[in-house]
DNA sequence: TCCAATAATATGACAGACAAATTAATTTAT
DNA sequence: ATAAATTAATTTGTCTGTCATATTATTGGA
């Protein structure tokens, strides 16, 4: 039974770095995935190490990780206990990773639509109004990077990504930017379940030069309206992979 | 030169618990103020562990918060690098509190608000549109505990988080509950700078009134408008605050 | 039955060693 | 002499083991 280690249990994702990673992912995919749910208090140290097939001091950085990020707590003797999730650090990117296995997708995906709604259009009125024209002009080279990708889904995705970001970056706001990492996440997700309209890029490459045009002519309100624009066709494009994504099985 | 450890180093403030979060505080505050900038490598865990008086092990578990956090990143032989402050995961409540300590308190400050003009109004538009009741009873008991506290600011501070904290919660949307953290070290601000206005609170309740009843109402659009006024009023406390600051020496 | 002293236990800290990876230095070949 | 290849050095990563400390559980006594 001490041979159940994670290497041998899963076949290791090519992603993940077979380093201490690779415990924090697993304990991680656990603690989400409700095993010692709200409140219990999970195994020793001492039995975890052994469940995994790695030393404490492993253990103990891992959990130092999933401390750090808020998932965990532990007190001496009285073991380490799961936070309420509602106090986890969703914002986190890797939390937000994690979370994103589980089987409420669809929900997870709605929510950070909202905050995309809250966020984004805000960002724009701020970037009309006092960007730095050097900042503006990263959006404008992350949009040409778009127009060049064509209609290429793959290529056509990074740019994307770019675009939104540079927005961010462009308030100058640092709390702003930080959503970046979040951001990104929904962007992935809607990649992921709009990938089957091929079409995609056509439709929204010209909103996305809405956006970057009401920004260079320094005209927040319509700036605004312009990614509230952009974010209407996005989250259409995504309720639509949703309902496709509903009849296939789940990855 | 091996005995200047952080426990004589330091008085040891009070909220600091002597165990491992020191050395990870020490550290973070060593990479906040930008010891090791922004690319630079920073001394190995060894030297730190003796710079520190600790074990490596101590040296180690700092660093994989701080890695957690996003603030370092670490290979092997090459060493601990600082991470590029955009990079940083703002969001976090530690790296903000650890943050606060810089010397652009008052630009941070105005950061946080113009977050909390963008992110709470929307949260309060939600709540009113969607909120269980059980939710804005939450909200209710907040505002009945802050008109409790009457004129002391300092009973009226916890009910007066708790408040905008079950706004957030009302919303239903974890992401926006995340927020919880950063709008709340905002609020400390804004108490630690109003605490020099003793009638604050005199003004704010009623403001507070206002965006609980259109809640109930569920009227989204006044819950907003409401949550606007109430921040306005919040901002100008927090610039005369400022203002009457700037004439003190810093803490 | 309740309180106090004691024992058990899990996290926290320490020490030392080896493994792995990457950079720096050195040697060798062209 | 230069470039490539090999070797060495260095730093993080991991392991094993032990002791310290705090908290809970137990047991004994009043």
């Amino acid at each position: 039974m001490s041979d159940q280690n994670i290497f041998s249990a899963t076949p290791v994702q090519s992603t993940v770095r077979r380093g201490p990673l690779a415990v924090t992912e697993e304990l991680a995919r656990r603690v989400m995935g409700g095993e010692w749910g709200d409140g219990t208090s999970l195994p020793t140290e001492v039995e975890l190490a052994e469940q995994l097939g790695v030393a404490r001091t492993s253990v103990r950085e891992a959990l130092s990780r999933l401390k750090a990020k808020g998932l965990l707590v532990s007190r001496q003797r009285a073991g380490t206990r799961v936070l309420p999730r509602m106090q986890w650090n969703m914002l986190d990117e890797d939390v937000l990773r994690w979370a994103w296995s589980g089987n409420d997708r669809v929900k997870m995906a709605q929510h950070l639509m909202q905050l995309r709604r809250i966020v984004e259009p805000a960002a724009c009125e701020i970037a009309a109004t006092s960007a730095p024209d050097a900042a503006i002009a990263a959006i404008e080279r992350a949009y040409r990077a778009m127009d060049a990708a064509g209609m290429d889904p793959i290529a056509y995705a990074g740019p994307d990504l770019e675009f939104h970001h540079a927005i961010l970056s462009a308030t100058g706001n640092p709390f702003l930017v930080a959503f970046g990492a979040t951001i990104e996440a929904a962007l992935r997700t809607s990649f992921e379940l709009s990938t089957r309209q091929p079409g995609a890029p056509r439709k929204s490459l010209p909103l996305h030069r809405g956006v970057l045009d009401s920004i260079w002519a320094r005209k927040p309100a319509e700036a605004r309206r312009a990614m509230e624009e952009l974010l209407g066709l996005t989250e259409s494009n995504i309720q639509r992979g949703v309902a496709q994504a509903a009849q296939l099985p789940a990855d």
